[in-house]
DNA sequence: GCCGAAAAGCTACTGCCATTAGCCATCGCC
DNA sequence: GGCGATGGCTAATGGCAGTAGCTTTTCGGC
């Protein structure tokens, strides 16, 4: 009876396979372990139930995606950074449909996703900077952005867009119309 | 043992109220049976299925919105009836949270849908009327004002606004702005 | 190198769920 | 009043999450 090497990292990247290949729905703790060459009660050495298990791909998700917005925030500044971090939310979710599914959108309001929810929150308050926003006015800046990325990529990862021409120039309007609303900076 | 005299549309609506009470993730055959007073098995003589009963009850609640959206819409006209509708959207997610997490987010692509999703649609192209949109700009004009409604609500009703503080002045701003990037119209 | 404890597997089991099969009571119509 | 269609039932199957308790492996301390 050889010993799997299991670990909680293993058993949520397993689970995050799952999903990839095989939707949200089909996350279960039997695909999980059978995909990782174990019987069922065996994760439990590893995490602690299913519902654990989502959260625990739910801050990965998180973290992916705050990986991303780093890296096209990175070298740019104003306008031009904004705009990276929509096309990289759009492409992440583009890339991962699947993982979209699962990404909690109240991260604050659990503290195992809190931290994960901060990072994003943070490379979006240091691209906005430029724009030098009262603190009432970012809390709002904030939520159209995120009302616009998570809508549009939401629907667009769920198929809800009846026709799939053109997708590119109706993210451009909307990322366009944000840039309008806001005050010209320095 | 008298009969329960259940019929598909009562099926459906002990669907919605198990939703409403206890959320999406509730909805399951056991408990729809027990509140319709009947054994689980007795369900297949209404409804093929339990994925069946969800686009069932997905069907009701795109209906729903679609009446709300008339009721709205009648006797307004121009930016008066697209802001009616946007407030009558957000309302019905803010009335039935848990109604809004099992509305399929891709109607047109199910035969069974596809009537009461284009109901909605028709309800959106007659208020956009007065601004007399070629086709393309006007499947780019629809997609902005779902993706804003879709965007806010889903993230109002899952709680992902970290404060609930001024939601009201954050869709306003949202509105107006999907205003400002329209021709001004006759 | 050895020993004991912790860690990581396993099988067997429970209970809930969807779904199917097949039986029986009721209803509506003639 | 009888008969077929309809709507209900119980019993049973198979998949799932989760628990209990056992066995084997691993590894640090000696």
């Amino acid at each position: 009876m050889p010993r799997a090497g299991l670990s909680t990292q293993a058993v949520v990247q397993a689970a995050v396979e799952v999903i990839d290949e095989h939707g949200a729905d089909a996350l279960t703790l039997a695909a999980v372990a059978s995909r990782c060459g174990v019987a069922a009660p065996s994760l439990y050495k590893h995490v602690g139930s299913l519902a654990e298990l989502k959260i625990q791909v739910g801050v990965r998700v998180l973290h992916e995606l705050a990986d991303r917005f780093a890296a096209a925030a990175m070298g740019r500044s104003g306008q031009d950074a904004i705009t990276a971090l929509m096309h990289a939310y759009r492409a992440y979710v583009a890339a991962h449909p699947a993982r979209y599914a699962v990404m909690p959108v109240d991260p604050l309001h659990h503290p195992a996703l809190a931290a994960a929810g901060i990072r994003q929150l943070e490379v979006i308050q240091a691209a906005l900077r430029p724009w030098q926003l009262d603190a009432a006015a970012q809390v709002h800046t904030i939520r159209r952005l995120r009302v616009i990325a998570h809508g549009f990529a939401s629907l667009e990862s769920a198929g809800g867009f009846g026709l799939p021409d053109d997708l590119d120039e109706t993210y451009q309007q909307l990322i366009d119309t944000f840039f309008d609303s806001l005050p010209t900076h320095s």
